[in-house]
RNA sequence: GGUUCCUUGGCCGAGUGGCUAGGCACUGGUCUGCAAAACCAGCUACGGCGGUUCGAGUCCGCCAGGAACCUCCA
């Protein structure tokens, strides 16, 4: 088959066939988040969004360049000339050094990622660490004519910039309609055009996080640092840009004026932008703080949650919804996930007691063949998922002996579930029973107790065989009957 | 107010102008000492009103409801 990938491109608004400009590499840039409070449900959708480009990029044999910024300077708290940046506003009130915050919230961001078996990008550059290519950056825009410096700060002169290029490409704007609908907002009179947006802001005396400049001692503004880092690790024309539609406007859209004018060209040829994690209907983020933390799903402790999720959990609801949908938070939803996935984890894990037959009487081809086309249609991991789930119906009437497959065609099948589920889905199957915890004891006094009811069920002593099934259950042992024994699992 | 988008069955969520999405829940059956798991079967659907079409959740128009962006946000 032939193995063509579309993505969804949000500058033609349709998906193209993804075609790399150097062959068989791939430069990817994702926007990362801004260190500045503990990671929520809403951080994972790109993270694992990009995560699963990531990791099926290189299964089709990509060598991938995977950069993901940490910004840890330059967003201002709130709009304007007295805004405060939101890194030095969360110092201020704990008390703490600005890059000790930002050192922080980066631990937590990376471990929780960790958790959730994203796979590290290549590169994670922060913003503070690359403040002199951003003031390069600034240089080149002046010298060009399409900036302006202002009390110290300097500005992006969207307007001179629209007579030759088009401001708005990306996000549908025009210039007319942003000038009618802004809001005034106060302390903007430093700037020409109320859409212009800052490239260097002068600090305010009691600003902590500040670098020198000729303009100012100041901070690098909104949108510069993924220009700067991405032409740096990236090239000047690179791949795919991803990051959420909230992002799409202004800050893309910033990031493609400012390198279309160092570099005469957009700086990245596919635009991806995953959809927003909604609760009660509504976008989860920080400023309505309606977030859920991570480690509030993870433990369970919060109002909205009637239980804890682990991180394979929230994975796999991530998942079970395409990336350009909204998806909505909901204990049902969540509980869903965790069963099915579930029993596709279980049917993968069962794949090993599976044994070959003469004849095959379902078609692996045709299920990889739909895995794969599944893939190709804009990594439209649902439907991915609805097939494997077929995979795992044929599995597991192969252990009822209602199915089979040759050896040859049962060797495909464990290919392809561990290239869809491990590699590419990225779950894993840290099977929490038996072998986890390595407790040979506890596994040994188990199997003595199990063994002991098999004695019993032998006697047709019932009430002995239940008393011990349904103390092991209340202690979170599953019990299944087989024919000749028993299996447990730890849930 | 401007721009864009969404509205699918009990819940979550795919999708194409005509053929079962899938998961969870539920119902019946098989298996089981009884369960659990598994298998088989069933179940509830495309916001409303018009139009285009042989045929429309799928295209067009209007209406209703909701959302995102326009300000930091994944």
């Amino acid at each position: 088959m032939d193995n063509k990938l579309f993505l969804y491109n949000t500058l033609s608004r349709k998906k193209e066939e993804f075609q790399p400009i150097n062959q068989n590499h791939v430069g990817l840039y994702v926007c990362g988040p801004t260190v500045y409070g503990d990671p929520h449900l809403g951080h994972t959708r790109p993270a694992i969004t990009f995560d699963i480009l990531f990791r099926y990029l290189k299964h089709l044999g990509f060598k991938v360049r995977y950069v993901r910024n940490i910004t840890d300077v330059g967003h201002l708290e709130s709009d304007g000339d007295t805004g405060e940046d939101k890194i030095a506003k969360k110092a201020r009130l704990e008390e703490l050094e600005p890059m000790e915050v930002v050192q922080h919230y980066t631990n937590r961001y990376q471990s929780y990622m960790d958790e959730l078996n994203i796979q590290k990008p290549s590169i994670e550059p922060r913003a503070s660490g690359h403040i002199i290519e951003q003031l390069e950056i600034v240089e080149d825009i002046l010298s060009k004519g399409l900036a302006y410096e202002s009390n110290g700060s300097v500005y992006f002169d969207v307007e001179k910039y629209n007579e030759s290029n088009n401001y708005g490409e990306l996000s549908g704007r025009n210039i007319e309609d942003l000038l009618s609908t802004t809001r005034e907002l106060d302390g903007q009179t430093e700037k020409r055009n109320s859409f212009d947006f800052a490239l260097w802001k002068k600090a305010a005396p009691e600003h902590i996080m500040r670098w020198p400049s000729r303009f100012s001692d100041g901070f690098p503004g909104w949108h510069l640092e993924c220009s700067a880092m991405s032409a740096k690790y990236l090239g000047t024309e690179f791949d795919i840009h991803g990051g959420g539609m909230d992002l799409l406007f202004p800050h893309h859209e910033c990031e493609i004026a400012q390198s279309t004018v160092c570099n005469g060209h957009t700086p990245a040829r596919y635009w991806m932008h995953n959809n927003m994690i909604t609760i009660d209907g509504q976008k989860m983020g920080k400023s309505l703080g309606n977030f859920i933390t991570l480690e509030q799903m993870f433990s369970g402790e919060h109002d909205k949650l009637e239980q804890s999720y682990s991180p394979m959990t929230v994975r796999f609801f991530i998942m079970q919804a395409h990336y350009r949908s909204t998806l909505d938070f909901s204990n049902e939803a969540l509980q869903a996930s965790q069963k099915g996935m579930e029993r596709l984890l279980e049917a993968f894990t069962n794949l090993d007691k599976l044994e070959a037959s003469d004849s095959s009487s379902f078609s692996v081809k045709e299920l990889s063949d739909k895995c794969y086309v599944a893939l190709n249609d804009d990594v439209n991991t649902p439907i991915l998922i609805a097939h494997l789930f077929d995979a795992v119906k044929n599995i597991n009437s192969m252990l009822a002996g209602k199915a089979s497959l040759t050896s040859a065609d049962l060797d495909v099948l464990k290919q392809l579930m561990s290239a869809m589920v491990i590699d590419i889905l990225g779950l894993s199957v840290n099977i929490e029973n038996n072998s986890a915890g390595n407790d040979e004891l506890l596994s040994e006094s188990i199997n003595l107790l199990l063994n002991l009811r098999v004695d019993a069920k032998a006697n047709k002593d019932w009430a002995t065989a239940d008393k011990i099934r349904n103390e092991l259950q209340a202690l979170g042992v599953e019990i299944k009957d087989t024919k000749d024994g028993f299996e447990w699992s730890v849930k």
